[in-house]
DNA sequence: AATGAATGAGAGTTCATTCAT
DNA sequence: GATGAATGAACTCTCATTCAT
């Protein structure tokens, strides 16, 4: 059972343990992550690991609700300093691609978690989802969104962001998976290409005429 | 080093060590899936595997390539018989849900090789965007969807059904995560969203004439 | 249970399979020597192989005999053709010499004998020793050579062969533990040596002057 | 890799598993020599084994290494109480064939090492060579040896050691192949006859009367 | 608070041997 | 006579976890 230190020293202690543990599992995985490689990361003696950590699992799940908690902060920052909706959402995209820049972690760490930490993943999704369907709903109420589901937008959404994430992010940034090379920001065409199809969608613009319809286009 | 098998027997015997792995793969993890469980499930003697394939991560390699042109081949049949564009890309989703539905392997499976094997996962994810893109550009020049870049469009479709088959499929089965309870279709209205979202995005629909706006609607 | 070819088919196969053997005991060691690699490289069938021996121990202790026979018929050769006793053990040991060059296999393989075979291990030195022991006997009954336990002398001058064999002849070769390079001649000069050795020992020439004798030295 | 223990429970642990290895090693040959046996012998658990050797040819090389020494320390430890050259000889021998009847390790393992780890074999054998050959060397500029080249002898001298030891000390002890009985002393006879050898050859004490040599004997 | 020696279950893998074809 | 698919015991090695210091 984990316990929380008493100790100024203490708390450097479990501090420097997580902050080895995310490295660790980012770039070795859960499963290729011995305790020992994280404590002779984290510079203390294996044995110290039992005294804030139940065991690997526990560790692993509390990075994952750090690195959760990160990611939304970081989301929810760049999105209040926007203007209207649309640029929120922008800026809600880029400050997540921008974490994902920085911290690779939290792909190669969500994705194991399917298996290593079934509920930890799901808190993941669910806690973005909550607050990404929060403001689309607001943004309906405001009818700068059209009538939808939010939850099932925001999941549609969510889904854009990881996948797009991994091809021009991640995968940029190593040329083979991610595991080197220098972090950068989404390309701005990408992120440009992104969000007009959250916005519109891939139907062609309706004709200025009048009755536009799909079987008119067909006709052409 | 794997070997193709010289008599029918063997031929059997190497089938059902592909079907085992998948299985096993997809309900215990990789790391958790022992050869010794997969040569059980197969009902084969352990040594035989080793007739078969070289190793874990070799088998684990052909399971995706043959999940990942399963899945494809699901998708492709399916959105042939459509009569439009609109329509096959909505039978192409239907396709692809059900098939998760049918074979929560392929979720599982895939998202473990970004540290088993993230050769064998980009090149399941690429393959999948290879044919989506190609899709988009065609309809593009049919003046079916609007000027866009067609990878960074597969990307980001091929996102949003990832997650929201995860959502709406296989977390709905099991309730827990999906390791039980019998495969069911994606339900209507969440398809019906997701189209029109993929189709119309987020963006409130532009008035007709001139004041029309949400909150019109809303009285209704 | 080996079982002898009752056929000139099964004759060649039988060969084939101890000339393999022999070779890939000598490359590889009894243990590393698998019998599928003894097949492959008799170019049979794995299964064959049982047709022939009792197993991979059954078939070493064949080959240690062979080899055994087969290095003593070359020394007796290389004796008989010799006009003297001096010069008959001279061309036995050249010819000892001769066959470790160009089959390492000998020593590789007796050594191996020790765990795998110790019974085949003790034949094989017995009876060179035996044979040793009685040219020995024999010049001692001439007169050619003092008395002596002609055992113990034939151990004696076989550990001598063994180990000059094994520096000069084996080492030299591969220059790394003899797996490479040409089999080579014992050179002049350490046969010499080697000969002097056994004919004078290491004492110092008596000087010429009368009645100079160890037990001078003693008194001092 | 090995690693040096940091506590004194550490050093007893690692000096524990080196005993029981040369031991197991002796007994039961390198590949028969399975860690489990090591540590079970050893009194400790399996894993622990790992901390303090990189695997099984690790302890191995270390075992040789060992031996070696030792029994170069018996046999310097002996010779230096001996009061000229011929019996500093005569008290290396017996203390090396004393050595091989309390450690018939020696022999099994240096034997095996053919293949397990050539470097070890042949670092054994040069260790002692080379201090052989020096001691002949120092002999010979006292004049109480002949000219002749102190390499090339010492390899006879120890060959002869080796086999000598192999019948009249393994084989006789356990009547077998060495496996069991008690350790005992070279016979004094052999020890003579072997002595006897070394110093003056097979060749026939020259007759007292003048002229003698191999020519006359011949004409006979 | 901190340490690292010790543990053993369990993993992947090899290979001598059998036997149906 | 010849084959190779099948087998499972046995091996080496790893690592999460415990505990005496």
């Amino acid at each position: 059972m984990s316990a929380q230190p008493r100790t100024a020293r203490g708390t450097r202690t479990r501090a420097r343990l997580l902050a080895a543990a995310e490295d660790v599992f980012a770039s070795a995985g859960y499963h290729d992550a011995s305790i020992v490689r994280i404590t002779e990361q984290a510079g203390i003696g294996l044995g110290t690991f039992y005294l804030y950590f139940g065991g690997k699992q526990e560790i692993f799940d509390e990075v994952v609700d750090d690195l959760n908690a990160r990611v939304r902060h970081a989301m929810t920052e760049a999105a209040r300093a926007a203007e209207d909706r649309f640029d929120a959402e922008r800026e809600g995209f880029r400050a997540f691609f921008r974490f994902t820049a920085q911290h690779p972690a939290l792909y190669r760490i969500i994705r194991q978690a399917e298996f290593v930490s079934p509920g930890a993943q799901r808190r993941h999704y669910e806690r973005i989802v909550r607050s990404y369907a929060h403001g689309l709903a607001a943004a309906q109420d405001a009818g700068e969104v059209r009538p939808l589901d939010p939850e099932i937008a925001a999941w549609a959404l969510m889904g854009m962001g990881e996948l797009i994430g991994m091809r021009y992010i991640l995968w940029e940034a190593g040329g083979d998976g991610g595991t080197g090379g220098a972090p950068r920001d989404i390309p701005d065409h990408v992120l440009d290409e992104l969000m007009a199809l959250i916005q519109r969608g891939l139907a062609p613009d309706a004709p200025p005429s009048a009755a536009t319809s799909r079987e008119d286009v067909r006709h052409d």
